[in-house]
DNA sequence: GTCTATAACGTGATAGAC
DNA sequence: GTCTATCACGTTATAGAC
């Protein structure tokens, strides 16, 4: 039935615009703050559509905050576990994707790092990546780098951390960046995009750094 | 009264107790996740004290955001307005003050970012060092350096955001790097503390990097 | 200053008409 | 499926006794 197709593209279901409208709100509130008159009135729907259809505003956040981790993780997922690229490749990838993908949704860091706050880590158990991190080929290829000689610090997890540092946390301390720079929101997306090249940059001279 | 003053230091009064189990609780909970029970509780103390000492919830909240605030970015004004010490000096100073004032109190970073996300940014306003960072003699120094041809990057933003990148995010991220390492509390500690030591060195090879 | 009791309000959730 | 009206509960804040 093309025609149905046709119209949940261009008009999305109720249900479907409540589960954008939770996420959206979700993402820039937090889950405390949040009331469920906030969703339905982004997503400009009945207030008891909201229990109708998800039966309960955790059961909502659940299912949104298990769709933004899986999404955000996955990406990284694939891309350190692809045996075709050098390790070189991996961090120019990574940048290159990830600020592609906050930019485009900036409130995801932050939403991500406060909810496991919130809730512990143990939502982190549901997510296969965690668990596969120190056992992908990203790492065995860092392993064998320092064998090498190549890079100076022996620690894979210092190299993670230092990436996703200079990655993410531009985004989640935008609104300092912002100020102290006295940047519009255009400026600092200009400033982002030119770190998907300097990050690799950056990240191959501290490899050799000693 | 030397006397007063003694009982002051080992039995801090009731308002004083209070403000120190607000300030734990907001640091880990957040604003729109505390009660004012929980601030009770942790203080030992009955939940009407805490209305007659600071009026509401919102007013003990904006004390204990200004003071954690200001001690956090205090640090850094002071050490990036001191003439007398070099560039490089700074770094490492930066990085082995904040290091061990965000170990001790590891919650901050996030409390900090995930408030101004809630409020708005327009707290930052009340702070002086915001408006002076571009202005203070680390910037200065900076830019001299970029004319000398000692610095390949010439925005001292993108610095600033890889100096505080490389400090800042393994705490945000905390719960995520213990899970992927599958690190104790103290095997992070650890970790952190090696990093006072390898982040100037990283900085330095970084603003030789093209 | 400190306590108990309670008021006042906001929020999540549901019943029941349509 | 969608709406209005309303309930049930938790939370902030205060009144008033001690």
């Amino acid at each position: 039935m093309p025609a149905k197709k046709l119209k949940q593209l261009s008009e999305p279901n109720t249900e479907a615009k409540i589960k954008a409208a939770a996420r959206i709100v979700f993402h820039k509130k937090g889950y405390a703050a949040t009331r469920t008159r906030d969703i339905a009135e982004e997503a400009k729907m009945n207030l008891a559509l909201l229990n109708y259809y998800f039966r309960s505003k955790e059961k909502l956040f659940e299912l949104v905050m298990m769709e933004t981790l899986g999404s955000f993780f996955m990406a990284m997922g694939m891309v350190f576990n692809d045996a075709s690229t050098s390790l070189e490749k991996k961090i120019e990838l990574v940048a290159e994707k990830y600020i592609d993908l906050i930019t485009a949704e900036p409130e995801i860091p932050l939403f991500i790092m406060s909810e496991i706050r919130s809730e512990g880590a143990a939502i982190l158990e549901k997510l296969p990546f965690m668990h596969m991190v120190m056992q992908s080929t990203f790492v065995s290829q860092y392993k064998h780098a320092v064998k090498a000689g190549k890079i100076t610090e022996p620690n894979p997890l210092q190299f993670l951390m230092n990436m996703l540092g200079l990655i993410v946390f531009p985004f989640i301390g935008s609104p300092l960046i912002k100020k102290v720079g006295k940047l519009s929101d255009r400026q600092f997306d200009i400033l982002m995009k030119e770190r998907k090249k300097l990050i690799p940059v950056w990240m191959k001279a501290m490899l050799k750094a000693k």
